[in-house]
DNA sequence: ATTTATACTGTATATTTTTACAGTATATAA
DNA sequence: TTATATACTGTAAAAATATACAGTATAAAT
């Protein structure tokens, strides 16, 4: 698929939100009013490059004659997809696009109170809780967690899934599985950041 | 909402399809070319209706300047959303509308294999396979399950989720529980069905 | 220095489309 | 019997729309 310019792009944004709010595509009159070109012309131009490049579809002789082939947004708010992210040690930005493995077609409703991404749990130490291996972990990014949730706490570079059991300054991060031990934390000391904390769980067999 | 008559409903599903098939909604010709109308009045007439009515929105004055507010397509095929069954003890046909607590918002598509419905886990005899009770198990539904498969069996009017062993004549369903013992069958003096295996799991927190 | 691609303005026209108006026919309710 | 609602045909005009053609301007490539 060829690469779009920048004017290309805007355009078919436009045609796409346009679409999203009436139901139908937008006239070449309407794209114009909306990206503030004078003429019609621009805006022919442009979807027929857009047809060229395999975007969209022109019906010739149609009114609002448009569909979009390719759209532009990205998969996550088409069909609703979520991300999900390994449990990577290091970098901070866990959203970024080069931490996402995969996506899983599901939106953010699955789980009731909504959710950010998905976390695949490397190593046991939840395994009495119920998490396994590459079980993929819903997250709800907040900071606003209680003892006994289970989180997601980054502790320098590291990334862990714990619950999380807070007195005073000492924070501490607990496994299941006996062979673990608990992760105890003096936050006089040292930093701990909560990144959000467990809704909900799949599982592929 | 009210009722639709018979040409409205059908006119109603025109507009779905074309809007389907093409990305954009019909014209008023269009819709009386389809249905045989020979006025585009006609077409005009229904319309009018459904928006009276509100399955539609008519934005005046403008080309193809429908929308549609209620679908008349099934809410399922529509947005997709998976039955949970509770794993109920008597009655068979599993997916009966009476058997169903309730839906989750996600498509077959969320475990690659697909899958037909959730199972609710009552009891802990899978707990070492880190089944939980009130894990929602998503089963396929089908016959063709290997050794070592976690499977849906109905013996009698009981339903079970066990690990499935077979060898000739002899089914054995293991629980993950060592407080659980092993269900031995000879199947040539009792029947046992297998209803589908499980493709995956979710939980919430 | 000249071509080529992008990115438009401005105008005009044929075509598409909405939409109003004038009827006809039929079944159901008052 | 007379409304009233549904379900159309047929026509026509006004408005919306696609689309062709003639230009201008700019930056990058050759």
């Amino acid at each position: 698929m060829k690469e779009l310019t920048k004017q290309q792009s805007k355009v078919l944004a436009c045609v796409e939100v346009y679409l999203n709010k009436t139901g139908f595509p937008p006239t070449r009159a309407e794209i114009c009013k909306e990206l503030g070109f004078k003429s019609p012309n621009a805006a022919e131009m442009h979807l027929r490059a857009l047809e060229k490049k395999g975007y969209i579809a022109i019906q010739s002789g149609s009114s609002r004659g448009l569909s979009i082939i390719k759209s532009q947004q990205s998969f996550e708010s088409m069909h609703d997809s979520m991300p999900v992210i390994g449990l990577v040690a290091a970098g901070s930005p866990t959203l970024a696009e080069e931490n996402i493995e995969k996506r899983i077609p599901c939106d953010p409703s699955l789980f009731s109170e909504g959710f950010d991404y998905f976390l695949k749990v490397k190593g046991l130490s939840m395994i009495d809780a119920g998490i396994h291996e590459d079980d993929l972990v819903a997250i709800k990014k907040t900071t606003l967690v209680k003892n006994g949730d289970l989180v997601v706490v980054r502790i320098e570079d590291e990334v862990t899934l714990k619950y999380f059991h807070q007195q005073d300054h000492l924070l501490e991060l607990i496994p299941a599985n006996k062979d673990f031990a608990t992760i105890k934390i003096d936050l006089r000391e040292q930093e701990a950041f909560v990144e959000g904390k467990s809704v909900g769980l799949i599982r592929t067999h």
